[in-house]
RNA sequence: GCCCGCGUGGUGGAAUGGUAGACACAGGAGACUUAAAAUCUCCAGGCCGAAAGGCCGUGCCGGUUCGAGUCCGGCCGCGGGUACCA
């Protein structure tokens, strides 16, 4: 008997899979299909835990799946456009495009001795100009439907590299490059007509029983619906009124102030003839553009000194304020402030020394509000004070109704659905991405490029010189040969844009575009039609919004463009989001306090070479910063794939965050190597049957196939991996003969081949199976052998567990319960008390009430 | 700030509202061995107790229920997202 080698036995088994070509999804009459897709990896250039992860439980779900018979679809590419390229191209020469391939080379080399069943020949890079080029012609065809438009936006720009920045490279308000603070600029850009479609984004959420119901909520929070009420406030000093948008317009007879956005027409208007208005507009357009920029900064205004009617009493004067927390993009771009039923508006008031009045009390408690603002919720009961529609004590919603009724009946205001949704901003002002395939004619204005001419390629230099990206902005902008061209309406100079596509785009359709990589057209409506939906879809919760909710807009706008079927417009059937892998780092202070991070192998007994001792802190996310990254690389050198995958499966919810741990890679390789010698032994066995142990591991052996297909089929691949130890603890003690013990075996290898690929083929051929494991038929449970003839059954006394009982199972319930009483312990709890009930829950537990 | 999660032994975790701690790691005891490694067997939530057994226990406070890790309300801590990171 020889020992476990991983590499050895890996490296036969993916040649024999190659040769036998069985992961190369072809489309087939006689087969149901199953697609799986793991959200596709960014070619940062070494794969991590994260992604082994990852495509391990897809490599689960598609094995499973090649077994019970589909014709299964297991893709990978490569999400390749984006940023890091660009900054790896400033900080050490280089071009963008070589360091992408040369990462997609090293990641693919570094992915394929995981033995994933992967077709490899649908492999795509968004980077390819056969991808990109197609994503083009849909701009195109979106455009002509309408589905995009251009806008004014403004942007992070950073005065002194004189560049758009990301939000993420911006820093506490600063360039990450250059330290300047950061200003706002409006640049004219292209968008996306997403906002058309919220209803139907927020209404189909329904139907997607197998997303996780938090990803849904997720997604319903983030498109926002709200009904409200827009009402105009007639201004004291000029006719046009400014009009507010409000869900909470029961709160009206508190309204003491208007809030306007310093981007609204009116702020404009007004800043012209006061400087310290237009100093204060100035001074908001340095905060950062992110959402929780705006909202954790400090609520500040400007009262601009002219004031607006209360719609209601139009005899109070209210004071309209120029507030940093308004938002122009949603609802009006201005608000009226409640101090007494908003927190913001309370400070907002306090700070200001605004007018706080009550539009409404709690029953029995008739106070005014003073620090804190009273909210109640929309269900909760309030007593409204000298309500306008003659409300009085009622829930806030109903006060919301009536109140919008009031204003629609009196004419004052209009009741409006609103949506948080924006529409969805698509251009960079970057070189590493999709050209927007349109050209700039001074005589026909906006021109969409020729299909003929796609893809609109980017240039890889300029004439022989290449592109120098030390060079803060944008390369295309600097580059005539590329950026000059002719019209395509009528052939005079013109100008390309020269605004490349968010990467969101590049990702938001890849899943369509496996089903026909070699298309000469976005998709294949037959590939299409036969593959899509995504049957089973599996990455991080951090794109539970935005790449989900972008690729739901994509597939409603490429079926209407004649790119998908109608049921694809949901294109992903079932989502599962997995969590991190982390890993404890090794943490000293230096002498301002601030964390020092040390790699493992520099830290021994828990301390530095130099004696300094080292806290040791769990469970943090893998970076390179921390330096506590653990390479799979290295793990699979050490102990095999089969390892890196059994442990990365075994230790956590696949839904939850799994900690890598030395210690636990070393024992999953015992088990791995204590599972070979079971087999091999058994594979030799000779013993003669023995009907009772033969019959009890049968029996054993079908809860396993019950088990663990259960667990493969729910994501619980920890508790299938916690039941195939089980299995194979009773395997290696079991008496049973030879021909019991090496079916049991066999049935072992099958349902550990989608966790351990290679193992189980070794296995399986160790014990005379024919064929690859791999194409074997799943094994089935037998219903009649995972039922006992007797049940365990707890007893409880007040709901403590007193007693354990063994009954038949299908004993009658008084029965049952004459049994519990009768017991010992019970009767020795009850203390000669009568009890004044007996739950008895068949098969399950008996609880003795007194 | 706002939205969404998560919190169970020394550790990772298990548990359709029904015996909390399956399975595993680390640990302890033993067998085998000249010895070590490897392997095998057994023990193991905390406290009290010789044992039988008892009490406590799923982040904290409260509620619903015959019965709550699980459902509801309020806190605390951690994580994800927050529209130009992918």
């Amino acid at each position: 008997m020889s020992r476990y080698s991983a590499a050895e036995i890996e490296a036969k088994w993916q040649k024999a899979w190659d040769e036998a070509g069985i992961f190369r999804a072809e489309r087939s009459r006689d087969k149901p299909k199953y697609y799986v897709l793991e959200m596709f990896p960014y070619p940062s250039g070494r794969i991590h835990m994260g992604h082994v992860r990852n495509y391990t439980m897809g490599d689960v779900i598609a094995r499973y799946r090649l077994s019970t018979g589909h014709s299964v679809l297991h893709p990978m590419g490569w999400d390749a456009f984006g940023m890091p390229a660009e900054n790896a191209a400033m900080a050490s020469g280089g071009h963008p495009k070589d360091w992408t391939y040369g990462n997609i080379a090293d990641m693919r080399g570094q992915m394929k001795p995981l033995g994933l069943s992967i077709d490899w020949s649908r492999e795509f890079a968004t980077c390819d100009p056969e991808y990109y080029g197609q994503q083009q012609a849909l701009f195109i065809d979106f455009l002509e439907k309408g589905l995009v438009y251009r806008k004014n936006a403004v942007v992070n720009w950073d005065p002194v590299d004189m560049t758009v920045l990301a939000n993420e490279q911006v820093i506490d308000g600063k360039g990450w490059r250059s330290g300047a603070e950061v200003e706002k600029r409006e640049l004219t850009q292209w968008f996306f007509k997403i906002s058309d479609f919220s209803e139907e984004l927020l209404e189909a959420l329904d139907g997607l029983e197998n997303w996780p119901a938090k990803v849904r909520l997720m997604q319903e929070n983030w498109i926002g619906k709200s009904r409200g009420i827009e009402i105009p406030f007639e201004r004291t000093d000029a006719d046009d009124p400014i009009i507010c948008y409000s869900t909470r317009p029961d709160t009206m007879r508190g309204a003491s102030f208007i809030a306007i956005s310093p981007e609204h027409p009116v702020s404009r208007e007004l800043a012209k003839d006061k400087p310290e208005l237009a100093a204060f507009i100035a001074e908001t357009r340095k905060m950062d553009t992110t959402e929780a920029a705006m909202e954790k900064a400090e609520k500040k205004g400007i009262d601009t000194g002219i004031t607006v009617r209360h719609p209601v009493w139009p005899e109070r004067e209210l004071p309209v304020w120029v507030g940093n927390f308004v938002l122009m993009d949603y609802g009006t771009g201005a608000v009226f402030g409640c101090p007494a039923h908003d927190q913001r508006d309370l400070d907002f008031a306090r700070k200001y020394g605004l007018e706080v009045r009550n539009a409404f009390y709690l029953p029995g408690q008739e106070k005014d509000v003073e620090t804190e603002a009273l909210v109640p919720a929309k269900t909760e009961t309030v007593v409204y004070i000298d309500h306008f529609a003659g409300v009085g004590e009622a829930t806030s919603q109903e006060g919301i109704d009536a109140t919008i009724d009031w204003f629609e009946e009196k004419g004052l205001g209009t009741g409006q659905v609103k949506y948080r949704l924006r529409d969805w901003g698509l251009s960079r002002q970057r070189y590493w991405g999709c050209p927007i395939p349109v050209v700039h004619c001074e005589a026909c204005g906006v021109v969409p490029e020729k299909k003929e001419n796609l893809p609109v390629e980017l240039p890889y230099d300029e004439g022989g010189t290449p592109i120098d990206f030390s060079i803060p902005g944008n390369p295309l902008d600097r580059h005539p040969s590329w950026r000059d061209c002719k019209c395509p309406s009528c052939g005079a100079e013109a100008r390309r844009e020269t605004d490349t596509m968010d990467t969101f785009v590049d990702s938001s359709w890849y899943f369509a575009r496996f089903t026909a990589p070699d298309a000469d057209t976005p998709t294949r409506m037959e590939d299409a039609e036969y593959w899509m939906n995504v049957d089973q879809y599996i990455g991080g919760i951090e794109h539970a919004i935005l790449h989900l909710l972008y690729s739901r807009f994509f597939a409603r706008a490429m079926h209407i463009c004649g790119h998908l079927p109608e049921k694809a417009i949901e294109p992903f059937d079932a989502l599962f989001t997995q969590g991190m892998v982390t890993h404890e780092i090794y943490q000293t202070k230096d002498d301002k306090g601030r964390p020092v991070y040390h790699l493992p192998e520099d830290v021994t007994d828990g301390k530095l070479a130099d004696g300094t001792p080292v806290e040791v802190i769990p469970s943090a996310k893998m970076s390179k910063s921390k330096k506590n990254v653990v390479d799979p690389v290295n793990i699979i050198e050490a102990f095999g794939a089969d390892t890196a995958r059994w442990f990365v499966l075994s230790d956590s919810p696949p839904e939850r965050d799994v900690e890598w741990t030395a210690a636990g890679a070393e024992a999953t390789f015992k088990h791995l190597a204590r599972v070979y010698r079971i087999v091999s032994e058994i594979a030799g066995d000779t013993s003669p049957a023995n009907a009772s142990e033969d019959e009890a591991l049968a029996k054993d052996m079908h809860r396993a196939i019950h088990d663990v297909t259960g667990g493969v089929e729910s994501f619980g691949f920890n508790a299938a991996i916690a039941k195939l130890y089980g299995f194979t603890n009773t395997l290696a003690k079991s008496g049973a003969g030879a021909e019991a013990k090496k079916a049991a075996a066999k049935v072992l290898a099958q349902l550990m081949s989608p966790m351990t690929p290679h193992l189980s083929e070794e296995l399986w051929s160790v014990l005379g199976g024919e064929g690859l494991v791999a194409q074997e038929r799943w094994p089935v449970a037998d219903e009649a052998m995972l039922t006992d003839d007797n049940v365990t059954l707890p007893i409880q006394v007040n709901g403590k567990r007193r007693a354990e009982i063994s009954v038949p199972k299908d004993m009658d319930k008084a029965e049952v319960e004459k049994v519990a009483l009768a017991h010992e312990a019970v009767a020795r709890s009850l203390d000669g008390a009568q009890p004044k009930k007996v739950i008895v829950v068949p098969g399950r537990i008996v609880n003795v009430v007194v």
